[in-house]
DNA sequence: TTCATCAAGTCATCGGATGACTTGATGAAT
DNA sequence: ATTCATCAAGTCATCCGATGACTTGATGAA
């Protein structure tokens, strides 16, 4: 059946203030009604339109300058742009982040300074096993390792989605799987160093990308259960 | 000098319980103090709480069931990722997408189905030149051949990632650079998909990153001047 | 054991009140 | 005529109290 739809006025009072910015009825930088006005126009109290406002403010759609009003400040909305990501399967976002994986051990292999080789060989010598200090601490001197890669790389963007694919990836795991993934070995981790140290692009990919195989087939037979 | 910091007692409480649920204080799914409780705990109305909670909602951090309580949904800030990428520069946004093209790529040549090659054909001969209607709409249509590419990867993940990329990389180009970027030729387009229908990867990934090669210069050109 | 009823707890919404801030108008001093 | 301190109106920021709607576990009868 139609799913019976639950709203709140707040909600509703949200989307009918983004359509009508997204919609043009106030540009860039025009002031739109005080808030007993809006009040008015949305026939609810100023305490939901103020929270309605202050959502919007908060994804970079609208501006509020006490003393002096409400103005606009985009009229375009990206805010729900990695809501989606959220929303997809364990094997999508590993594969994504694989994606980086891949193309910043290649950069890092051409750009990468001296001082980025010292941190990733330092990382990698502080890593350790599972049993130094429990399985937690593990994975995040393991993460410390991965991420150092990618910062060789040069790359703010990627590492920036590096870090919200790795808490992503974090909670879907939590969610949804209770197995363990395969932890390739060190041997696994130095050779992608190796060939970053040796500017050699294509053997970093390759390196990352044997390292990531058998994650993967493991990922696929965990989930197809 | 050090500008003034102004803020308001909103965003700091907003700011806070952003930390608390990041921090790990409350784990997905626990409930969180009450409206009452967090306005001692913030030394704030309960209105202002009321628009903190609200936007951490709107940020699908939270999640509010009247009669209930209100519950951690997630610990993974997309906002604070999606405002970190956009700061960054024009090149590496453009890498990142790069990376994202490549590995779809090299899926697509692995899963592709009948019907993700039908389609990425059918945007490939629609996909003309500039001269059809205007630089606009010849965006659009090479925007849709590419995402065909990323579909038929198989990937949801990619796929929101492409959209994102594209949105953050049109804003800033539109912000930053006036010069033209390169458009690859239709033969450099037809080699991606061949690859594809070929079922190799290696050469599917080869053709990407022949195609990207020429506007990453160009890209690089325009910004260091 | 099952299930309707109930009461406590919680968010949703409203209305009013006060404070802080901005901005344009006013008018005196130069 | 110009400059500038002062002021008043307008607006957002914050708080408080009250009522309604909804959820949920406890209660007790069937």
């Amino acid at each position: 059946m139609q799913p019976a739809i639950r709203t709140n006025l707040t909600d509703s009072a949200t989307g009918s203030l983004r359509a009508e910015i997204l919609g043009g009825r106030w540009g860039v930088g025009a002031r739109i009604p005080n808030e007993a006005a809006l009040a008015d126009l949305l026939s609810v109290s100023r305490g939901t339109v103020r929270e309605a406002v202050r959502v919007l403010v908060s994804q970079g759609l609208l501006d509020t300058r006490q003393g002096s009003g409400t103005y606009v400040r985009s009229t375009v909305d990206s805010s729900a742009a990695l809501d989606g990501v959220k929303r997809t399967g364990l094997r999508d976002q590993w594969e994504a982040r694989a994606a980086l994986d891949l193309e910043a051990a290649r950069l890092a292999a051409l750009r990468h300074t001296p001082a980025d080789l010292d941190r990733m060989r330092q990382l990698l010598a502080e890593r350790g096993t599972v049993a130094d200090g429990g399985s937690d601490a593990f994975i995040r001197r393991d993460l410390a390792f991965h991420k150092s890669v990618v910062a060789a790389s040069g790359n703010r963007a990627m590492m920036e989605l590096y870090d919200f694919f790795t808490a992503a990836i974090t909670e879907t795991i939590h969610a949804t799987i209770d197995g363990e993934l395969p932890e390739p070995d060190q041997q696994a981790h130095a050779a992608i160093v190796d060939a970053i140290a040796a500017n050699d692009p294509d053997r970093a990919v390759a390196a990352v990308r044997a390292f990531m195989a058998p994650v993967l087939a493991q990922l696929e037979r965990l989930l197809s259960q």
